[in-house]
DNA sequence: CGCCGGAATGTTTCCGGCAACATCTCTTGG
DNA sequence: CCAAGAGATGTTGCCGGAAACATTCCGGCG
């Protein structure tokens, strides 16, 4: 399970290629710097020193100077949730594309203390940029009170801004396709409400009723978790209030669906439910879900274009919408009016 | 979505700071590091100063003399799975609490030119250590061809290795509890091969069969992804050869247990799945998934300790033996002889 | 053949913090 | 009352690299 590498001696510096080279040091940095002066010999010299003691320049020492380091940091959290977990991803490629190098630091949630002092640790490199990527309030808050010495661009939430084109709506799209069945009745089951992006998915989904001229029975608060899910019916009364029950998430549907099987509901003969994100799982469900498809990886990269953009002091270039997908399979049918 | 703070300005240094004190920046280093021989006075004008600039060290500066940093990064890779995310959530918090900032590196494996690039990059900065969370064949090669000039721990894969102690073994239980219910004709589908841990897992399926005087009717590749189990029952003969599906993990066991499903057989009535890793959703399968807890997030811990034993030259501390928990749900049942 | 000017290369200083060493300022003892 | 010594604070140089500035080299031209 371990290895280890003894080397500890000390890397080489520009003054040690510098010696090797048989220059000054000024002329090793010229070359690493890609400036073309430098005779074809003396460049190849350099170069060879370079090689030879494998010469790494000192990034740290290197943005001392200069000002301006290639790091950025994203913070995040819950780096367990789907939504999160490939935002980072996206933006992790994205910095990379762009020449930076993207670290997480990861912050701990459930203890808010933590919070300010690893967003403090964080800042005292030199950082290029902050890419806050928040879910929660507490984060949120946390970043909005932190001081930043160098653009920050804070991402409240997986899901878009409230004041979003209503075609990015996509709950709508969930509850058109229900209704669409006949589904009348319908129950959602919330994410947490200090997350942003939960509390935009329960606003789509209570104006998307009002406007398909449905009937919310109700909106049950979960936390994402499929246990949320589980519970969440389990709570209800005996009758079933409504024929469909939308799930902020694919991991609340999956509680949903066991919950509903137990006390005898065959899902989507007798109900219908419908989740968000897409996971991969989601399609392997028995039976697999009616979801709604998001693109976190680009969400990710955007977010770093913007950092990007404030860090070069550019006009940040417009997001284009991205749009959920309905992506339907077999957790959702026709409606079976309720008894 | 989006918020940004203008305050540009650089950020304080010590120098500021002894200026603003009317000190020398000897006087406000030796406050910082907690030196006692200050006088009150002086220490509270220095510390003021510190307020009121809201002065914050320049970790790299620091770095650059001092040759020591508090940094560590962990490399790592497909943060998507459980296991690798969850080993990182635990070696955050050890990371943290023993002073040190761990910045994570996403590798990308499926682009193996960056791997390398990603390292490289990773090592220009002052390193108190490189943890390696490598649980593919591919990073591990990459990092062993690396040039670390920093400790370094790499663990690979998040299952025992090969000469753990038996009790480690894991899959024995499962295949016990399966042999106890009455199964004889069991099936495993494994993880990608150039897992560690998926190979370590068939090897303890295969052993555990013999031990039990089971009978293996196959081994079939699947890639940790529900898809996978679900293609590995469809690529079965009608007549299913196996009255257990012992699957790598949990979401190729939902893969496995939607087709099996589909192909008119009942979990557990008919066949018993299992799958291993426990993950939150495991329990919410239909039906409940049995299967094997794994402590990931004590392994990060663990790996953490390990590094930072090297870090400071000092013996490193014994892994206790984490031991899988079997976990028992509704997914396995008594035998029901094949046709 | 010496001078000029650009190309190639060298020297110095600074970035922010730290540590070794130097200096200053008291208190105290002879 | 002065010197010694401890305590408090200041000065200098260095870490690795970058940039401004300085110098050397060289060929061409008058």
């Amino acid at each position: 399970m371990t290895e280890t590498q003894p080397s500890v001696e000390r890397p080489a510096t520009i003054y040690d290629v510098a010696r090797a080279a048989g220059v000054s040091h000024a002329t090793v940095t010229r070359l690493l710097k890609g400036y073309a002066g430098i005779r074809p010999e003396t460049r190849e010299r350099v170069a060879g020193a370079i090689r030879e003691l494998g010469y790494r320049p000192n990034l740290n020492a290197r943005s001392l100077t200069t000002g301006r380091s290639h790091r950025i940091v994203a913070l995040t959290h819950e780096i367990t949730q789907v939504g999160p977990n490939k935002i980072l991803e996206g933006a992790n490629l994205a910095a990379r594309d762009a020449g930076y190098l993207l670290d997480v630091i990861t912050l701990d949630v459930h203890n808010p203390a933590t919070i300010g002092e690893s967003i403090d640790r964080a800042l005292q490199f030199d950082l290029a940029g902050v890419l806050a990527l928040s879910s929660t309030d507490e984060v949120t808050n946390a970043v909005e009170n932190a001081t930043f010495r160098v653009p920050l661009y804070l991402a409240t939430g997986h899901d878009k801004s409230a004041d979003s084109p209503p075609a990015a709506n996509g709950l709508l799209a969930v509850l058109g396709h229900l209704a669409d069945l006949g589904h009348r009745d319908v129950v959602h089951i919330s994410g947490p409400p200090d997350w942003v992006g939960a509390r935009n998915r329960t606003r789509e989904y209570e104006a998307a009723v009002v406007q398909l001229g449905l009937r919310s029975r109700g909106v049950i608060h979960g936390d994402w978790s499929s246990r949320s899910g589980y519970e969440a019916i389990a709570s209800l009364p005996e009758e079933l209030p409504a024929t469909a029950f939308v799930a902020a998430n694919d991991q609340t549907a999956l509680g949903v669906i066991l919950a509903l099987n137990e006390r005898g509901h065959r899902v989507p003969d007798d109900v219908s439910v419908t989740g968000v994100d897409d996971t991969p799982e989601a399609a392997y469900f028995s039976p697999p879900l009616t979801t709604l498809r998001l693109d976190f990886t680009a969400q990710g990269r955007d977010a770093v274009q913007q950092l990007l953009a404030r860090i070069d002091g550019v006009a940040p270039p417009p997001t284009p919408p991205r749009l959920p997908e309905l992506i339907v399979r077999r957790s959702t049918g026709p409606v079976r009016p309720l008894a």
